[in-house]
DNA sequence: CGTGCAGTTGAGCAAATTCAACGCTTGTGG
DNA sequence: CCACAAGCGTTGAATTTGCTCAACTGCACG
């Protein structure tokens, strides 16, 4: 039940290569993406790549929130994945993309050419090894997002608080870089389905609403047990 | 939207590798899983590895059809995907399987002990980049499985018995290898809106089911129209 | 010729969607 | 500084879709 797309420390201990083993503190030390990438800021909405683009780099979020999409022919929009800082996104089987990347909210992102990766993928196992558990990791966070759309509204809606709270570094307050429609196209529900929900929780005290973009989880036991 | 769960006849040609390539063809010349994997039966409904259990190998369907299935705590199933012949199943993000694979009808498996392929593709760079197409593979259908899933009842089918018709050879007829409960589980339904939509189908004359087992797409142009 | 399983069909119900109105921020211009 | 518009979120009512529960059918197998 991931909301992030990629997250390099999670495949840096399988790999045993030291060079993203901390990606998670405030300023970590060089590593690939900083060495071969560029950084790039992306306004509110703005797209970072659309679909059936050719897939030409990987991308590292600095700051901000990105949302991968896709989109059916009647216009039914499906957010894939939320990729927060230290995440990796971009990530596509084939040439081409098959969803469309755009920035949730002002965002940084560091861009890799897919080719260099490729090239050096060829001289350095290390490094093949690497994207292959970025291709695992991101596997694992689609099949439990297919296991999410079979649930209820409460327990998507459940699940989704509890992965953000992991990210949080508080681990009592989510903030949410997202809209209620993107939320709402994340658990493939409506948004006003998603609106209820939320004030049904509120209403039986697990969590809380300062404001909608902030949710203070009052009864995590009460959240968990809707986490099937 | 894809029902097999790894076909390596997608993957070689990226790969360059011609040890795969005519995968397709009645009697393969033997690859990696001939070479280096054990041929298994299994009976209707036996289980071919568990949830939690080490991930030690690789499967590749011989004949039959392979269902991989993640369980709720509270019973709910679902099936992640069918594996039918020449598609290869059991790649697990991790050391631990997260779904469970059990024969949905008697099935012949051939297994790969996975150290072997570690081993083999620690040198063997092409082996590598093989496993990682796998992989990306496996990604593309498990997303194609998640946009599945938000689409109403009769999309859902109709998606699916064109999925199925592209691995037939008569490209009219589709013999189902699953049960009802199987394919409502894969499309996140019950087993009765599967019955009646199938019912629906048949009455709108876009298909016809000459047995419970068999469909026979009448109106392909109506059921691609659903296809969105 | 029963028995049991798989699939179908029906009726009523519950959950989520649709359509519509309303309220709260936020930013902009007077 | 206030008025107003626009965007976002919430709430309500009616509707629809798919689910639940239950009965029934057909078929395979002893």
């Amino acid at each position: 039940m991931l909301v992030h797309a990629l997250d390099l420390r999670e495949v840096s201990p399988q790999i045993g290569s030291a060079a993203f083993a901390s990606t998670a503190s405030p300023s970590p030390p060089p590593g690939p993406f900083e060495i071969m990438g560029s950084l790039i800021a992306y306004g509110r909405n703005e797209e970072i790549y659309g679909e059936g683009e050719a897939a030409d780099f990987l991308y590292r979020v600095k700051s901000g929130c990105v949302r991968t999409c896709r989109v059916l022919k009647d216009g039914r929009r499906q957010i894939a994945s939320f990729s927060l800082p230290g995440d990796v996104f971009g990530l596509t089987p084939g040439e081409e993309h098959t969803s469309s990347a755009e920035a949730s909210v002002p965002s940084e992102v560091i861009a890799v050419k897919g080719s260099t990766l490729r090239i050096r993928a060829g001289v350095d196992p290390a490094l093949a090894i690497l994207l292959m558990g970025l291709a695992i990791a991101e596997l694992q966070r689609t099949q439990d997002h297919a296991l999410l759309l079979i649930k209820s509204a409460q327990e998507r809606v459940a699940t989704f608080l509890l992965d953000l709270a992991k990210r949080e570094a508080s681990n009592i307050e989510v903030r949410l870089p997202m809209s209620r429609q993107e939320i709402a196209d994340y658990l493939g529900l409506t948004i006003e389905t998603v609106s209820r929900t939320l004030t049904l929780l509120e209403n039986t005290a697990a969590i809380s609403l300062p404001t909608s973009r902030r949710v203070i989880l009052c009864n995590r036991p009460s959240l968990s047990k809707m986490n099937v």
